[in-house]
DNA sequence: TGTGACATGTAAAAAGTTACATGATTAT
DNA sequence: ATAATCATGTAACTTTTTACATGTCACA
């Protein structure tokens, strides 16, 4: 499916960016919501778009002698990306989430360790939330206007923050429930 | 990490099963709203259980000759099933997701391409809505005791009704915001 | 008699992670 | 000076997917 190529045409068509930029925006930035990749991946996607001729990039001498490589999208480029993104795909595999495998098998668990569990969740998704919560607030005063790209950070910033929420109320459910039953 | 180990584990320690199964557990049970896994995958990773000697299987002839599989653990296998059960784990990566994915980049599409993604994503999720809240609703009139797999069941189901609840919600916040800058 | 579900596997390729490897620049 | 960050890559390994491969059983 190579949705790592699509994610990375639609970052460069955003604006020139380095692959360590990019990097960055897949493990603490705004992306690292929604996607991931580590730089061993990205490095050699790159390369692999500069093969196909869907992006080309520019050497930046950075103080003396530092060299980075400023990619830019091509026409070529900007076309498959935007076929891909009106592109509707079915809603494919649940992810992952160990938590709930581990929720799933809570009988094998007594009820002090599932719930020392909950409120192990419960800490780390809050702290979570907050940080979301500052980057929205830092950032976005409205909602930003539709055909920017604050709308899109906008947007998933907002979801992001929404699946914490759900994920909270969640742990907070399954608490009530176990403590129903001490 | 090979949580998928563990998974299997679990779901041969809740009670003797077959390869099969498994993978129909992944594939469309309850276990598929937070865990995957092919066949292709599931069959290599028993031989493997079965090697480390955290498994044993009966072969059992259904019919004249079928033979199948069933797979039950073995003491060494359970203690390191709930030895996992017990870690505490940093959150990890944000899951993927190729909707949001589009959405951040929606500044490449019309407003009205956007407002028929959210559309479709709305239409499919609330169909995905709907069959977990009749597999709620045919299973659990009640909350089950803990303790129970009952309980296991019902605490991952109530979390992907609400995980869909959550992205339903989303969606319409979306769709509000696009529409009123039309 | 044929279709769909049952049942179990392997092989090859793609995607993703961890570890290895190197060097420059900036701030303390 | 030295630590953190900037910057780019490769190699080995694990995980996951897609495709290949085979045969049984129940039902219409």
């Amino acid at each position: 499916m190579r949705t790592l190529k699509y994610a990375l045409l639609g970052l460069i068509d955003r604006e020139p960016i380095t692959g360590y930029d990019i990097s960055k925006e897949f493990e603490k930035r705004i992306m690292a919501n929604f996607w991931h990749a580590k730089h061993s991946q990205v490095y050699p996607e790159l390369k692999r778009l500069l093969d196909e001729e869907l992006i080309s990039f520019e050497l930046i001498i950075q103080g003396e002698k530092m060299e980075k490589k400023l990619y830019t999208i091509t026409p070529k480029g900007h076309a498959e990306f935007v076929a891909w993104l009106l592109q509707d795909e079915p809603l494919g595999i649940t992810p992952k989430d160990v938590f709930r495998l581990r929720t799933f098998f809570s009988d094998f668990m007594s009820v002090a360790d599932f719930e020392k569990h909950l409120h192990s969740q419960l800490d780390k998704h809050n702290l979570k939330k907050g940080y979301l919560e500052s980057s929205m607030s830092n950032y976005y005063e409205a909602v930003p206007k539709y055909g920017s790209k604050e709308f899109g950070d906008y947007a998933v910033l907002l979801g992001a923050i929404m699946r914490e929420d759900s994920y909270i109320a969640w742990l907070k459910v399954c608490l009530d429930a176990v403590s129903h039953q001490d």
